[in-house]
DNA sequence: ATGTAC
C-alpha cells in the first residue's frame, strides 16, 4: 500500500501530514491540516519553518504546525515545538515578538437585545477606557519601581492595584502569573517603552469585541463555562506591547552572537537559541516570564476599562453587570510542562507561538470549576464573522504537547488586503452585517478586514477531527474595538 | 506583533 503524499507531506490520517526526516533535521514535521488547509499552508514558507525548527538541539517527537499556521519570524505563527530540559534550547524567535500575547474572555447576564439602543454609546466608552494603535500609553500610571511588580506579579499586581477582583485570576492560566520572572533581565529600553501601555490594546490583529452567543455545540461544558446562547460576552486580544517585543529584540541579539562558540548550526539564524543550561538561557527564561506577567496584567487592567466602560453606559455598578472572567490564556508562550513522549513521561519546554495550550479535562491545571470538561480554548476568528470556545481534548496530549490551534490565520497579506478594499466603505459594510466598529490607524480596517484571513470554522474543524480540542459555542461580534 | 528603519 503507498501512503498518500503532497508536496513531499506524508498523510498519516485524516488531518495530518508528516515531513520525513531529512538532513539535519533531528525529528521529522507535523502539520495539522485538511488537504484545503494544507495547500494554503504550502503556498507560503511555513513547511520550510517547520523543517528548520526541526534541526533544534534537544527537539521532541516532532516540529509542528497547527491548521492556522502562516509563515513567521523563525518558526511559523501556529508552530509548537517541545524541547528536552538537559540536551535542549530555547529559542525567543519559537516564542515570538508579542510574548504573552493571548485572550480573555468575559460573559455577562446583558443579552444583545438589552443592549441595542445604547451600542453607540458603548463604543465610545470602550474606545475612551481602551487606549488603542501603535504607540497608545496612558490608560494606567505605574512608577518605575512599580513596574518590577508588574512584573513578578502579573494579573495579581492588577487585582491588587484595584483592577478586578481575587476570582477572577482563578480563571487564568496560571492564575495569570509565571513564577521565576526575572525583571533584571529586561533591559531598560524595554521597561522605558512598556511603562506607560498597561491597559492599552496596540494594533495589528488586536482587537475588543462585544460579542453574542449565536450557536452553543456542548451544552454541559457551556453550562460549567457560565456561557448561554443569546448571553453577551466580551473578547479581549492582546500582549506585552513595546515590552515584550524589546525583550524579544534583545534576547535573540544576545543568543544569535554566542551560537557558534556553542557549536549550534541551524538553517535559518531566526531561529537562535540557547542551550536550557546557559546563562544566555536562563536571562531569556526570566525575562519572557516577566513579559508574560506584563501581558497578563495589561489583559486584567483592559477587563477593568470595559467594566467601567459597561458600568458607565448602563448605569449600574460593575457588581450588577455580571462581567465576569472565563478565562485568559496565552499563545506565545514557553513553558515547562510534564508530558508523555515515547520515551515515558518527561519534563520538556513547551513553546508555543501562535498555538493554545488545551488540556483536556481531569489535568491538575485545569481550574477547578472546569476540571470536568476541560481547559477553555478561546479561537479568534474576523471581525465580520465568529471567534469559538473549545474545550481540551486527549488528542492535544497525545499528538501536541497538550496544544491546539490559535485563531483563522491569515490569508492575504496586510498590503494585499488594503489594496484589495481600496474605495469601498468598510464601515459602512461592517454595519450592514451589524458590527459597529471604532478603530485607530488609516489603514486598519483593510488589513484586518474579514477575507483577510481564513474561514475560522475551517480551522476548527480540523483541530476536533484531530480530537485537539471541541467546540463548546461560536461567538458572532457586534462591536469592534480595534488599533 | 512593533516608537512598522539603527
Amino acid at each position: 500500500m503507498c501512503p498518500i503524499t503532497y508536496a513531499g507531506a506524508v498523510q498519516l490520517d485524516e488531518f495530518r501530514w508528516m515531513l520525513p526526516k531529512e538532513g539535519g533535521m533531528r525529528v521529522p514535521g507535523v502539520l495539522f491540516a485538511d488537504r484545503p488547509l494544507l495547500e494554503k499552508m504550502l503556498s507560503d514558507r511555513t513547511p520550510q519553518q517547520v523543517r528548520n525548527a526541526a534541526h533544534l538541539p534537544g527537539i521532541l517527537e516532532a516540529s509542528i504546525a497547527m491548521p492556522d499556521a502562516h509563515w513567521g519570524y523563525g518558526l511559523p505563527v501556529g508552530g509548537v515545538v517541545a524541547t528536552d530540559p538537559e540536551e535542549g534550547v530555547i529559542s525567543p524567535g519559537a516564542v515570538g515578538y508579542d510574548i504573552g500575547c493571548g485572550v480573555r474572555l468575559l460573559r455577562s447576564r446583558l443579552t444583545r437585545a438589552e443592549l441595542a439602543p445604547l451600542v453607540e454609546r458603548l463604543a465610545d466608552a470602550l474606545f475612551r477606557n481602551v487606549p488603542c494603535g501603535v504607540g497608545s500609553s496612558g490608560a494606567v500610571r505605574v512608577a518605575p519601581r512599580e513596574l518590577e511588580r508588574v512584573l513578578r506579579d502579573g494579573a495579581g499586581w492588577a487585582v491588587q492595584r484595584g483592577f478586578g477582583t481575587a476570582g477572577d485570576l482563578e480563571h487564568c492560566e496560571e492564575g495569570g502569573v509565571l513564577e521565576g520572572a526575572d525583571p533584571d533581565a529586561v533591559s531598560q529600553a524595554a521597561h522605558q517603552r512598556g511603562r506607560g501601555q498597561l491597559g492599552t490594546l496596540g494594533s495589528g490583529n488586536h482587537f475588543l469585541e462585544v460579542q453574542e452567543v449565536e450557536q452553543v455545540y456542548d451544552e454541559r461544558a457551556a453550562a460549567a463555562l457560565g456561557i448561554a446562547r443569546g448571553e453577551v460576552t466580551v473578547m479581549i486580544h492582546c500582549g506585552s506591547r513595546g515590552l515584550g517585543h524589546q525583550v524579544c529584540t534583545d534576547h535573540v541579539r544576545d543568543v544569535s552572537r554566542k551560537l557558534a562558540g556553542w557549536g549550534i548550526v541551524l538553517p535559518d539564524r531566526q531561529l537562535a537559541c540557547a542551550p536550557l543550561a546557559s546563562p544566555e538561557a536562563q536571562a531569556y527564561v526570566g525575562a519572557m516570564r516577566a513579559a508574560a506577567n506584563f501581558a497578563w496584567a495589561n489583559r486584567q487592567c483592559i477587563a477593568d476599562g470595559v467594566r467601567r466602560a459597561f458600568s458607565e453606559t448602563l448605569g449600574r455598578g460593575p457588581a450588577d453587570l455580571g462581567l465576569s472572567l472565563v478565562y485568559d490564556v496565552a499563545h506565545n508562550i514557553a513553558k515547562f510542562e510534564h508530558h508523555e513522549t515515547s520515551a515515558g513521561r518527561v519534563r520538556c519546554l513547551v513553546h508555543r507561538k501562535g498555538a493554545t495550550r488545551a488540556f483536556p479535562a481531569g489535568h491538575p491545571d485545569v481550574p477547578a470549576a472546569y476540571r470536568a470538561v476541560g481547559q477553555p480554548v478561546l479561537v479568534p476568528g474576523d471581525m465580520g464573522r465568529y471567534s469559538y470556545v473549545l474545550i481540551g481534548s486527549q488528542g492535544a496530549m497525545r499528538y501536541a504537547f497538550g496544544s491546539t490551534c490559535h485563531g483563522a490565520g491569515r490569508q492575504m497579506s496586510r498590503t494585499q488586503a488594503v489594496r484589495d478594499t481600496r474605495g469601498r466603505d468598510l464601515v459602512q459594510e461592517l454595519r450592514e452585517l451589524g458590527v459597529v466598529v471604532r478603530y485607530e490607524g488609516r489603514d486598519t480596517l483593510r488589513e484586518e478586514t474579514s477575507e483577510a484571513y481564513k474561514d475560522v470554522a475551517d480551522v476548527v474543524r480540523v483541530v476536533q477531527g484531530a480530537d485537539l480540542a471541541r467546540p463548546v459555542a461560536r461567538l458572532k461580534p457586534f462591536l469592534v474595538v480595534k488599533g
